[in-house]
DNA sequence: TAGATTGTTAATCGATTAACAATC
DNA sequence: TAGATTGTTAATCGATTAACAATC
């Protein structure tokens, strides 16, 4: 944990400033962000020292220098170059996904073991699975995304840690854990559940 | 908050339980699953002890009746009908997922505005989101998965809370608030934003 | 019995909020 | 100036852990 939620309010502040911006938008104060996301003003004005980001005593905060240093705290200033492992129905929609599209994340290859899913020609090419070393030590890639069967999530890790990459996006049903790699694991499943359990015991106040 | 984050602390107890039933364990000791989670001994019996799952003083925990509590708390016991909004990738991903399969989860419909998509006879028929009314109301159905792009998203959202829907599965990027409606936010985009943040901030011990 | 594990209370820790002086 | 907002400290709140009596 430790100031793991307060990464998740930057990209959240990030968010809501995109658009304020796009409407025109020049300043904000923190207590409007922390209307939006249902914080204290304190706490987003500890959020943004914690971070250096410094306002005006009266005039709140610019938002494109709050954008800029927010950005560079993500470190979405460098290009990310990534890979998918897996070709199915996942890790054709992550390819396809928008919210990758932007920033400095840059897709290099898709791997699968499935013959039927190469494409080696395609704008972002679908290699054999064997092929994983190669493309990754070639492009020098530290991101991996993972979604492939259950059965195949252990093996990738072990392999992906040989490899020396540094992060994993996990989508797969297992909850992976590596000494070698950070591991994020986004387990669809689980925020199903956690929705019908949310749903189920409503405090109908 | 609250404790929300006990609901994921049990739902991951529970994958780690079916694990270790299918390989024939019979009882669980709270040092463990605090081991498997890393969390302390004290929490795990703190989680079981608030949804009123009793261990043996010696014998610690059985598997099978810890398993039968966390499912009805969980409230996967029942039956869930839920449908999916947009049958693009995501969607269609979605409609596909292994973790959907199990349990009490049913698909019942999925829905597009886009006609090439439509397709009424398919196992899990995918009707154009005009019907979407008259199948929710059908089944009376309480939650729904909302795949659509992002500027169909707060449209969507109007019209299930008009249609007193429950619970919402959001997977556009925008994050979604409701009055009406419990919704549960995943911004796959920032999950890889925030695993970018740690590699480029790993402290190298 | 001795040893081990639960159930539970008290202590700790960290995150969030309240409050307010500084200042524009 | 008066009013409003930041920056920052102290207070609060809640979640987690440590410790240990109860007990099998």
């Amino acid at each position: 944990m430790g100031n793991g939620n307060r990464i998740y309010r930057l990209l959240n502040y990030k968010n809501i400033l995109v658009r304020l911006k796009s409407i025109g938008f020049v300043k904000v104060f923190s207590d409007n962000l922390a209307d939006s996301l249902e914080v204290s003003p304190s706490l987003v004005r500890k959020d943004f020292r914690e971070f250096g980001i410094r306002g005006a005593q009266k005039g709140g905060y610019q938002i494109e220098t709050v954008l800029e240093k927010i950005n560079e705290i993500l470190g979405v200033n460098k290009k990310h170059k990534i890979v998918i492992i897996g070709a199915g129905r996942i890790g054709q929609a992550l390819l396809n996904f928008p919210g990758f599209k932007k920033d400095g994340i840059q897709i290099i290859a898709v791997f699968d073991n499935d013959p039927e899913k190469i494409n080696e020609e395609a704008e972002i090419p679908v290699y054999h699975v064997k092929y994983l070393p190669d493309i990754i030590r070639k492009h020098n890639i530290r991101l991996a995304i993972l979604a492939v069967p259950e059965n195949a999530a252990l093996g990738c890790m072990e392999a992906l840690e040989l490899l020396g990459v540094k992060g994993v996006l996990n989508f797969t049903s297992l909850n992976l854990k590596s000494e070698k790699i950070i591991v994020n694991n986004v387990n669809i499943g689980n925020e199903l559940e956690n929705l019908i359990f949310s749903i189920t015991n409503k405090n109908t106040d």
